[in-house]
DNA sequence: ATTATCTATAGATCTATAGATAATGC
DNA sequence: ATTATCTATAGATCTATAGATAATGC
């Protein structure tokens, strides 16, 4: 039964919003396509007819997630903010709905081309964005501040996510914070 | 067809060598309880006599891979070659014989509270390891560097490995270097 | 007429168990 | 007699495709 255009395309909507955040939750080979249809309330014969593939959907759930860390992080101009609320227990406790960087880069080293391609670019995005916040001062090495200080913000809050003691988990939090705020002028 | 004593516990430490391998590489949930048996060609039915449950299997893995760390980390005693043995090229291209924490740190939020016990005990000795390698300092400060500092490598790995492009790479190895052999002192 | 979606299904996987086998080790 | 391993199998999954359906939009 076909559906409208716009009912179509308001599906497509669905089925990323969804994906954008059970793979985040669950990663990416661990979502089923029907886990994913049934959740936008639809059959997993959509997700062949709308992206042609599980892997297509991937890389558009993922552009997806880039776009909303974009426009979050334009509304924190500042340095402090970005990283307070990076490490934050809010950011931590929201898999989901956060950065995509934190979520799967360890399943990168095994995912196809295109998947890679996808994530190395939303990467360079973030790199770009945060040397915009740092202090002026020569380009290159603004560019590798930008790179290692992203590069501790998603560690700790890998990690902070990973163990299994709250207390520990806070306290990763914060040392990285410290740290951070600190070394980052 | 029963074997020897001995010939049994050879079986086993050849499961665990290839699941420690394999796991890291491929990821908890994506290598299969007869891709790991057959690799130490074995049928599937031995996981079940040697260990019980894939799961134990997966926690007995890592904590294997957690002892070679801590082995390999006794004979580097200095903080300096520590953070360039971690941040190498060397390192990030071996993935299946490197570190457990950047492997698996990702799969984490969604394992079995036995696996992210294991997980978290493992982070723990590496923090405790990494702590007596920094200059003396107030204790509690010095706990913090190293929970900061290890999540600065851990990050700057998992990204390194995570992009498409060799040359990004290389260039969030250094640049993780740089910042972090300048800022822990 | 076109097409978004559904249904049914193919063909691979996956973890786990039950029972058979056969060599060890008492 | 015990037991490590193998074989066969159960019962779930998984991605993808083919063909049917039925409403849209020309």
């Amino acid at each position: 039964m076909k559906v409208s255009k716009a009912k179509a395309a308001e599906n497509r909507e669905a089925i990323l919003d969804v994906a954008a955040q059970l793979f985040r939750e669950k990663g990416l080979s661990e979502v089923g396509v029907s886990t994913l249809t049934a959740a936008a309330g639809l059959t997993h014969g959509s997700v062949y007819s709308q992206f042609g593939s599980k892997e297509k959907l991937m890389t558009e759930a993922m552009e997806h997630g880039f776009s909303k860390s974009a426009a979050r992080s334009a509304e924190l101009p500042g340095l402090e903010e970005t990283i307070e609320n990076y490490l934050s227990a809010r950011h931590r406790d929201r898999l989901g709905r956060g950065c995509v960087l934190a979520a799967l880069s360890c399943e990168m080293p095994r995912q196809t081309r295109s998947v890679r391609k996808t994530f190395t670019a939303g990467l360079r995005g973030a790199f770009e964005r945060l040397r915009a916040k740092l202090p002026k001062g020569a380009n290159r090495a603004r560019e590798d501040d930008a790179i290692a200080l992203l590069a501790s913000m998603i560690g700790g809050l890998i990690l902070a996510r990973a163990v299994d003691d709250p207390q520990l988990s806070d306290r990763i939090l914060t040392a990285s914070r410290k740290r951070l705020l600190e070394d980052f002028p």
